[in-house]
DNA sequence: CACCAGGCAAGTA
DNA sequence: TACTTGCATGGT
């Protein structure tokens, strides 16, 4: 068992392959989305996400006049959506207010622009940190409820219920500061998640990396030699 | 029917 | 700090 993060992004790189994750259109929709799908698939986002393009408002000077009412039409089947929308317009109104464009806010160095965006109701850390690295292209670790429960299984002695940052801080110590590097590394978290590690799914206690037993041919985990030598 | 999905904020103790 | 609740839609 380890819980080498440079070990784990090999073995689950050749699993799952590179993902290529949130491939948005442009930075606003990436910010976009990152609001958007707190707590909601990603599945009822791209309606919403639709929706705003579809009524020709995915700009930055467009979405941040629009009105409270219209802004909750667009954005409702990705729910919570009377909270979002007043968020969202609120952040954008506020961004273009002190920066006057989403590029001129996004030219901040990560760490500045990532406490800006924690002042904003709205944006904790998860989303915070998946603006930085997908909107705004900068490498910063993203950690979110697959990754912890992931981390835990593979190594009990980390609590899922680590605090953000130490976890954070636990994966930038020990990975080199790249951009691709993050950002497919988190897609594969989310890959491995979504198809083996649920909440209900059971723990393989006899597996290295204890996620599940079932895993195909091209063992991630392998009961045989290779898991911790490719 | 219950539970979950790529969270966050505000309130309470 | 730690715990609880509201937010709301859509899928399994």
């Amino acid at each position: 068992m380890t819980a080498d993060p440079v070990l784990i992004y090999k073995l689950l790189r050749k699993r799952f392959g590179f993902q290529d994750w949130w491939p948005g259109d442009t930075p606003l929709e990436v910010f976009v989305g990152a609001i958007l799908t707190q707590q909601t698939s990603w599945k009822n986002v791209e309606r919403a996400i639709a929706n705003i393009k579809e009524a020709g408002l995915m700009r930055f000077d467009r979405l941040s006049g629009i009105g409270l009412s219209r802004m909750e039409r667009l954005v409702r089947p990705s729910g919570f959506y009377r909270q979002k929308a007043k968020r969202l317009r609120d952040i954008l109104r506020c961004i273009r207010r002190d920066y006057g464009s989403l590029e001129g806010f996004m030219a901040l160095d990560a760490l500045e622009l990532r406490e800006r965006l924690l002042e904003f109701s709205g944006i904790g850390n998860e989303t915070a940190d998946s603006i930085v690295l997908y909107a705004a292209e900068k490498p910063t670790f993203v950690i979110d409820s697959y990754t912890k429960r992931i981390m835990h299984r593979v190594d009990p002695s980390i609590d899922e219920d680590m605090a953000y940052d130490a976890l954070k801080g636990y994966f930038e110590s020990r990975i080199d500061r790249d951009l691709t590097l993050y950002q497919d590394f988190h897609a594969q978290f989310v890959e491995l998640g979504k198809r083996f590690c649920r909440k209900r799914e059971p723990v393989c206690a006899d597996c290295p990396l204890r996620i599940t037993c079932s895993f195909g041919s091209a063992r991630l985990h392998g009961h045989g030699a290779d898991a911790a030598t490719s």
